[in-house]
DNA sequence: CTCAGATCCTGTGCGC
DNA sequence: TGCGCACAGGATCTGA
């Protein structure tokens, strides 16, 4: 379940490894992910050097002399430098072989990620131009979730979640963040006061920060093993606590669905604000 | 336009 | 022990 933070350990776990290498193949297994793998996509980067590793919200891109490959890791998606000689494991839908003897792979069992090859500007392709600021960028603060939510209706849960509005926030941030910040998260996104969108946009930036630091820590997972991103050694309030006591106050934690997504809160420690109700 | 809910997919973990 | 089913979720699509 990659959110931004194992995004960007994930880019700079793999940025060392293939940055400034050629491309001397791309062995594609399963084309069937979110959207179909680009054509002929082995043709187009045979040969290219990789350039630049960039990642926009969770989207990751390998800029080359051509073009850009625009990957996603979806949500069971992983990125895993291995030897050139090594057997592909089960889900393995593509290997990109380099020249200094190791490769790149990509495995995603739910297969909901994404590859494709532009050739045009990618931030302005469709998937990219739509989403909304970086969280960790100057351009989320405050003043523009306070404007950006003004008038809506919609849960802040789900409103925080969607990447048009800030890019790179999933179901485990977006639970984390509200609890930290006090906030139910069936509030109406309208109804949060310009000092709550302040609490939650610098919750959202510590939480993320501190995802990133402590994926930092397992950085060598990228090289021979198992791959998996350090989120599981992050200390959770709240996420996946249904039931059991809330750290902060001890009562029972309860949880509602949102958009078919399970929202673990704190009855106590989150609430609607005084002025809606 | 807005927003809630369904949808894609398969491994995991639970109950019986 | 083994089977079957509910559940997980990012982003998009549908329909009210």
């Amino acid at each position: 379940m990659p959110e931004l933070p194992e995004d960007e350990t994930t880019k700079r776990g793999i940025t060392p490894y293939i940055l400034n290498q050629t491309i001397s193949a791309l062995i594609v297994r399963q084309s069937k992910l979110r959207l179909p793998v680009t054509e002929h996509i082995h043709q187009l980067c045979q040969g290219q050097n990789i350039l630049d590793v960039k990642r926009r919200g969770k989207y990751l891109l390998l800029t080359l002399r051509d073009g850009t490959l625009l990957i996603h890791l979806g949500m069971s998606g992983c990125l895993r430098i291995e030897h050139q000689y090594t057997p592909a494991r089960k889900h393995e839908h593509i290997s990109m072989h380099l020249n200094n003897e190791t490769s790149l792979r990509y495995s995603d069992p739910r297969r909901f990620g994404l590859w494709l090859y532009l050739t045009e500007n990618p931030f302005q392709h469709k998937l990219l131009q739509s989403l909304g600021p970086e969280p960790l960028s100057d351009d989320f603060n405050e003043r523009y979730l306070y404007k950006k939510a003004s008038g809506k209706k919609q849960c802040i849960k789900s409103f925080i979640m969607d990447s048009h509005v800030v890019a790179g926030i999933g179901n485990i941030y977006a639970t984390e963040s509200l609890f930290l910040s006090g906030i139910h998260p069936l509030t109406p996104a309208g109804a949060l006061s310009k000092e709550s969108c302040m609490t939650l946009t610098i919750v959202i930036k510590k939480i993320l920060q501190n995802a990133i630091s402590v994926g930092g820590t397992t950085l060598r997972d990228f090289y021979s093993s198992n791959g998996k991103p350090g989120y599981f050694s992050l200390s959770l309030l709240v996420y996946g606590r249904k039931g059991l006591p809330c750290l902060r106050c001890n009562s029972l934690l309860l949880s509602v669905p949102i958009a078919c997504r399970q929202s673990v809160f704190c009855p106590t420690c989150q609430f609607f604000p005084h002025d809606i109700t």
